[in-house]
DNA sequence: AATGCGGGGAC
DNA sequence: GTCCCAGCATT
């Protein structure tokens, strides 16, 4: 019976026949199919693994690979990256999300030149903040050779398939299993190419949707195609819904530079620059919002705003309304302004880590102050 | 166990 | 529009 099967211990339903055909199959798919990517040219660069297996959390390959090449080619070790500065490490990484990655990896760059080099296992990978028992596995197999699973997104999705597991992904006891397979499956030899043959295979045949079981060369073997629910697999809950959120936001324009100012650590686009903003509960009361964003800064009632209209960002978490003003006051009569204020030129403004959604105001703003000049 | 954390690609 | 992506840390 299907169900008994589903439901019985990993040991039943894979059997050391099962595995080894499994293993042999993978790997020789992976040799002729294997993808050619940046960060595979330098395989036993452990620090080069470090930042690939970051980048990629949560992030399509196709979007890390040019923030790969610039982050590799301007620190291309680990003790140019501890050496740099937070502001520069972001800067490289604007645009790709998850900002914390880039300070936790500047912070266990830090560590890991105290420590006198990457830790050599991947149980000692994971006291470097933002590795995980994932990101810890995939260098370790990869740049170790070190006998570890490593169990990402492609894999559980491939997994699942295989062993028809329909219990919620998300769920500890479905984690705990998918892990315990994957433990099972792992090859004595070549752990890293069999790490990455199964998220090569799930980028290019296991698709979330619309999987192409035809090509694929576990097909004998996946309890989920035979079944006929291979594309229904894994499952996953329910979102909810995303909040919606609206903002204010002033461009003060003084001399040719624009006033920004530095998010702290540790929120949302932490560490980033923005132009000066407000949460504003509803839309109608922009206005008077505005008026105590500009008197905290420092620009009275004398300076007109202009209106540049609102800017929307989507995030997975959260809708966001930015309703944005252009503030061109004649002098920069701002108080309080410290350190984590700063005047920046069109030209510097480039150079600063912004957030995709202050690139986008920026471009707003601008638009007003062309248009009406 | 649930939530916060970005942005973009694919459909 | 929707879903999802080489996850991790925090609570």
């Amino acid at each position: 019976m299907i169900r008994s099967h589903r439901s019985s211990a990993v040991s039943l339903e894979l059997s050391p026949t099962l595995a080894r055909a499994i293993r042999r199959k993978l790997l020789r798919w992976y040799d002729d199919h294997k993808r050619d990517l940046p960060w595979r040219s330098r395989s036993t660069d452990a620090y080069a693994q470090w930042v690939a297996e970051v980048m990629l959390q949560q992030t399509q390959v196709d979007t890390v690979i040019p923030y790969y090449e610039r982050f590799l080619k301007r620190f291309p070790t680990v003790e140019t990256l501890a050496a740099a500065s937070l502001d520069d490490v972001l800067t490289l990484w604007q645009g790709l999300g998850y900002y914390r990655r880039a300070v936790n990896l500047h912070r266990g760059a830090g560590y890991v030149v105290r420590i006198g080099g990457m830790p050599r296992s991947s149980t000692c990978l994971q006291e470097i903040p933002g590795i995980g028992r994932y990101t810890a596995g995939a260098i370790a197999s990869i740049a170790y050779g070190e006998r570890v699973a490593a169990v990402d997104g492609n894999v559980a999705r491939v997994l699942s398939r295989l062993f028809y597991i329909d219990s919620p992904v998300s769920d500890r006891d479905t984690q705990k299993r998918l892990w315990t397979t994957a433990d099972h499956l792992r090859p004595r030899q070549r752990c890293g190419d069999f790490n990455q043959a199964w998220m090569d295979l799930g980028s290019a045949i296991c698709t979330p949707n619309a999987p192409r079981c035809d090509l694929c060369p576990l097909i004998r073997e996946c309890v989920g195609f035979q079944a006929g629910v291979a594309a229904s697999l894994p499952v996953k809950t329910a979102k909810k819904t995303v909040p919606e959120t609206h903002h204010v936001v002033a461009v003060v324009k003084s001399r040719g530079a624009y006033l920004i100012t530095k998010r702290p650590t540790g929120g949302l686009w932490g560490g980033l620059w923005e132009f000066p903003n407000r949460s504003c509960p509803v839309e109608s009361g922009a206005k008077t919002v505005l008026n105590s964003l500009l008197d905290c800064l420092g620009f009275d009632g004398a300076t007109q705003p202009r209106r540049a209209g609102v800017l929307s960002h989507r995030l997975t978490h959260r809708l966001m309304h930015f309703e944005t003003f252009v503030i061109q006051p004649s002098r920069r009569n701002g108080v309080g302004l410290d350190g984590d204020y700063s005047w920046a030129k069109t030209i510097e403004l480039n150079e600063r880590a912004l957030s995709t959604a202050s690139r986008k105001i920026f471009a707003l703003a601008n638009k007003l102050t062309h248009t009406q000049s």
